[in-house]
DNA sequence: CGCGGCTTTGATGTTCATCAAGTAAAGTGG
DNA sequence: CCACTTTACTTGATGAACATCAAAGCCGCG
């Protein structure tokens, strides 16, 4: 199921490098990448679970991510949805017990970096420019979930559907045409409503000629009707 | 209307001592004592308005506060309701443009401790033991704001209400009887309800005998039932 | 082929926001 | 200190927004 590789260090262009890492030393840099495990996810794919211990940093090197709460019964929220040098608030560090607090999941296939938290502990005890770099990261990544969450929350059906399409388009896949990485029930578990509700909504749109539906696929057609439904819904 | 003291040091009880800088030294714990800031803010009092610019990190000391979103049309979101040592997500610090991002007011008569960005970051460049121990509080508490966040998006209005009530009563008081520092509408704002229907529930509470109202003063008189009200609700 | 999960649409009911109207409390100015 | 205004609180009535229930088509998969 899950293909690991500690294969040749191509981390050069690698986001954490220039990212995050920006302020490490050549040996320092060196170092983690001899101790850092890359592991491919599939589409659907679970990356941890809550609860689960680590020993790790699990970061995000390429493809998309849902990181989610579990309910009983089988039910979900989802927090947020990320790319890439995106999400540094729910990175597993730091929990008292090592214990990652929310789930974590691949919505198309992507490739994660595992790096030993006793090395970026290493690193922050050893590096200023690290730490206060990864503490800017870390409150940016912070605010921009609360604000999801308070956004959402001011908002109809309408407008929350809209916010999500718009969110896919702007920040995830910057073109006005794609492939939804989540089924409509995900949906649902993100932005607060239930499925059945999600796929009226998103007639509607089409109905009204806002957006082209073919299955996964969306168009966006009308944004600015789209952008005045988020504000004004 | 705001008392300003650069008295004498008296932060030996400090929680930022205690808690935060646990890890400094007696010499840097002097320097930063010689160049923080202290005000008092009356109940009632805005401590910085969304946006404002600061070079200060802004540190509850005493009392309780409220952080929250404004909008146009006099409208507004509580983010938290926090006590001393609570909340660092929403820290005024290392946004690039020196930015809050939210505003904070005073629910009780508060005492705030303003210390120099600048400090701040030298401490942190410099002292890799301050740095890990922020990080840490600074992830959990932007844990506890998610899960704020999930729990209320989950329940009713009679299951948010109860979880106010418990939230008061386990975490900021410590007791089955306070005095609500809050208004009804701040009640709203912060569950995500309407004014009339915090009110509502409020009284159907009391009609059931659950808890005893008098004015802002609350008394939880069976927690088991909010207990399960909070849970199923 | 048949099963289960995802999607879709319609009908129904409940929860909750909105509107309205009145009382109590708290601040304001003479 | 008292009239005055404003703000907070309260209750009831109404309607709209949304969840739930039901049923059927679709698709991938064993």
């Amino acid at each position: 199921m899950m293909n690991e590789s500690k294969a040749i260090c191509d981390c050069n262009d690698c986001v954490i490098r220039n990212l995050v890492f920006a302020h490490l030393k050549e040996d320092e840099f060196k170092n983690i990448c001899g101790l850092k495990i890359e592991k491919s996810f599939n589409k659907g794919e679970t990356i941890y679970q809550k609860g689960q211990h680590t020993e790790y940093l699990t970061y995000l090197k390429k493809g998309i991510v849902k990181y989610y709460q579990q309910y009983q019964d089988n039910k979900s929220s989802i927090i947020t949805i990320s790319i890439p040098h995106d999400t540094f608030a729910l990175m597993t560090i730091f929990h008292p017990e090592s214990k990652t607090q929310y789930s974590m999941a691949a919505l198309e296939d992507s490739v994660v970096c595992y790096i030993p938290l006793s090395v970026i502990r290493e690193l922050i005890l050893s590096n200023g420019n690290f730490s206060l770099d990864l503490i800017q990261k870390i409150n940016q990544s912070s605010q921009q979930i609360i604000n999801h969450f308070l956004t959402l929350n001011s908002k109809n059906l309408r407008g929350r559907v809209a916010y999500f399409l718009l969110y896919l388009t702007n920040h995830i896949y910057h073109k006005d045409i794609y492939e939804l990485p989540v089924s409509r029930k995900e949906i649902a578990e993100l932005i607060g409503m239930t499925t059945e509700n999600v796929i009226r909504t998103l007639s509607e749109f089409r109905k009204e000629r806002i957006i082209k539906i073919n299955g996964k696929e969306i168009e966006i057609i009308e944004k600015e009707r789209l952008n005045k439904i988020c504000l004004y819904g």
